[in-house]
DNA sequence: CTACCTAATGTTATAACATAACAGTTGAGC
DNA sequence: GCTCAACTGTTATGTTATAACATTAGGTAG
């Protein structure tokens, strides 16, 4: 069996998530490279663990409310992801999420109604746990 | 063929999420109804359907990071709904998404990091597409 | 160099979440 | 009573995600 070089698949992957403009599942970026002869990219898990190395770089964010994946488009210098997502027409807006700023970017140029606030991490007793 | 009194199954999803203290999967649902005499769900669409109007309804909201359903437990007058959810142990916090309090909800109590934002709702166009 | 170990890989199978499609039933309004 | 829209139950299927396992690349200690 031939193998491909360490971390090939996540180079394939963000390139695939790059030309997009928007979010893709899974099974979408497992469609756009079944069949290229330049990757042995063939299964579901292969796309998935590409995906979670790229999330733990920090290229690549999911969007719970899409179950799909993006190309990260800001800098995020210590501060956290956001998204502002519109589940009639699936448009996703990308946002540096510092706390001071969230209101105010959830408002401008991009009003959602009714909306619904996740804010998904590690609570402050995990933090702990994880750091013994 | 019975069939159930109209609305009869939201009555019974809602009350075993009302039980439940954290989210539940609509499977979850699912397996803690089957078998009951009570009811007559036996299938995932009667427990989705259900829990499609209990949100509409607002009793009900969907927290897509843990692809799970909980019981309102907020009032929301005029505010948005949201959550706090650490993606480690699981635990669920909601919040009334007031935008000028939301920073100030997400930090306390809650410490949550490294977190990941998430807005859902319909944008400016799509609620004007709708109101035509 | 080479034997070893770890991390990454490819493959198959299956679990978990969600909806489509259709036929039967109910009940309000005419 | 008839009709229609909304609701129900059932079967099947579509979509998203992970488990399990054997194999391989590549660094490193000897």
């Amino acid at each position: 069996m031939q193998i491909a070089k360490p971390h090939a698949n996540e180079g394939v992957v963000l390139k695939i998530l790059s030309a997009n403009k928007g979010p893709m599942s899974a099974y979408d970026i497992l469609d756009a490279l079944r069949g290229k002869t330049q990757n042995a990219i063939k299964a579901p898990t292969q796309v998935y663990r590409a995906l979670e190395r790229l999330m733990k770089e920090g290229e690549v964010h999911r969007v719970a409310a899409l179950n799909a994946f993006v190309r990260c488009s800001c800098a995020h210098k210590g501060s956290a992801a956001g998204f502002v997502i519109c589940m009639a027409c699936g448009v996703v807006k990308e946002f540096d999420a510092k706390p001071a700023t969230l209101p105010q970017a959830a408002t401008k140029g991009f009003s959602v109604s009714p909306a619904s606030y996740e804010i998904s991490g590690t609570c402050q007793k995990c933090q702990k746990l994880r750091a013994k």
